[in-house]
DNA sequence: CAGTGGTCTAGACCACACA
DNA sequence: GTGTGGTCTAGACCACTGT
């Protein structure tokens, strides 16, 4: 498939992603290397027929995602291609370690209500030691430990719902379970990403030596009205996990 | 100022970037609280005399840093706002510590031209074993050690002019030195962050006891060009430093 | 139903880069 | 000069949300 073959017809996915979806596996083919130009808006245009606003809209997609800068007069140009998959975007440990070609698995070490920390009620936006939904597990890739994750649930969630059991967490992505079962869909959050010395507890749970490091992420996410939905805090082994972004602007 | 006043008339900043910045500010300052909805589009044009085109790319624009989010047939939700500064945006270390509200200044140990490991001729896109240009600088907040930063340039800036002496390192930002005397903007990175145990050089120059965790990011920038520009390893105390980032979508 | 954002068209004028 | 992206207008039809 070349990069300008005709667009299918009538497919109900916008012609913008089409096309933006189109440069985007050239790219990464290497159809154009890094430093290169992409076809002008205007030859977009000429190519698929659309409107300028339409091949610009694709564009601005793919200078979001980092793959391409434009300068007015040059043309839209290649940036080096990421070296890893992943980035910033948002994405549950599931995905994140399927995208690296690693099995993602859970022990569910913990659920039920308790009377939330200070930080916690903080960043859910609830009042002081308010009892929440907390859940403990532990991350594992491919069978072995990787991270430790625990989460607390807004109660706004648990007016008619039931909270997951640890079987669901067990089973698969808590983001999944709470776009299924709360229709909540998590459209972003806010993270802190620290290092410190493994705690004595911790160590236990991913198997490293007392006196080792860590990599934590303080992560608030909030859901498509906006308000917040969950709080984690996820410790993570130094010798096995990274975090990996791309920084726009 | 109201967010709704008129604009102010032919001055050279973009309408959507003037309506951008009210909605903003008025969003900083609790005119809009999280949950709630900014004004509709339609609302935006008629208060403003601008087309829906316009108004939408401000909307756009919003969404993207992560201030709003936008669903069909209910409008543009206010998110909860950030605790701390900004974010994930570009932006070196001076700049970023005083958003902390903290004075930056640099402690340059090193610069010269030394044989690039693998690492850095991969990251740099440049032969194997070619000399670059590297520089090694103790970072300081409030005159006290809190990160150190090893950089390494790309070769292909200095064919016109002389790298940075250790006194224009010592002066200022170097991505500013780069955009002064090079011409070169740094639009873009991709990071890789990790942590570890502090190694004995680096307790020494960070004033750390041995055995304490540090924070490391890998930075590859790249300019306007699409091309990379420097690569960079940064160790930072991790009871002094963390990381902020904003994860849309 | 009316109002919202999502998508798309067909034009226009501008500043910028390069030959 | 020609071609590029940056900005902007004035329409249009659609799917979705709430009443």
């Amino acid at each position: 498939m070349k990069w300008d073959d005709p667009l299918p017809e009538s497919i109900p996915v916008p012609l913008w992603f089409q096309i933006a979806e189109r440069l985007r596996t050239a790219i990464k083919r290497g159809d154009f290397q890094p430093g290169e130009t992409l076809p002008s808006e205007a030859r977009l245009n000429q190519v698929f027929g659309v409107s300028r606003a339409t091949s610009r809209t694709s564009l601005d997609r793919l200078e979001q995602d980092g793959l391409i800068t434009r300068r007015s007069g040059k043309g839209s140009i290649v940036i080096s291609p990421r070296v890893d998959q992943p980035v910033n975007e948002m994405s549950g440990f599931a995905e994140d370690m399927r995208r690296r070609g690693l099995l993602p698995s859970y022990d569910t070490r913990f659920v039920g209500r308790i009377r939330a920390p200070a930080e916690v009620t903080e960043a859910l936006e609830i009042k002081p030691n308010m009892r929440v939904y907390q859940s403990r597990r532990l991350l594992k890739a491919d069978g072995r430990p990787i991270g430790f994750a625990v989460s607390w649930l807004s109660p706004s969630l648990f007016r008619r719902i039931r909270p997951p059991s640890a079987d669901d967490l067990n089973r698969g992505s808590l983001y999944e379970w709470l776009a299924r079962q709360c229709g909540v869909k998590i459209i972003g959050a806010r993270e802190f990403i620290e290092a410190a010395i493994v705690q004595k507890d911790m160590a236990a749970e991913l198997n490293v030596p007392l006196g080792s490091a860590v990599l934590i992420a303080r992560r608030s996410s909030h859901g498509s009205n906006g308000l917040p939905v969950e709080y984690a805090v996820l410790h993570f082994r130094a010798d096995r996990y990274r975090f990996h972004l791309q920084v726009n602007r």
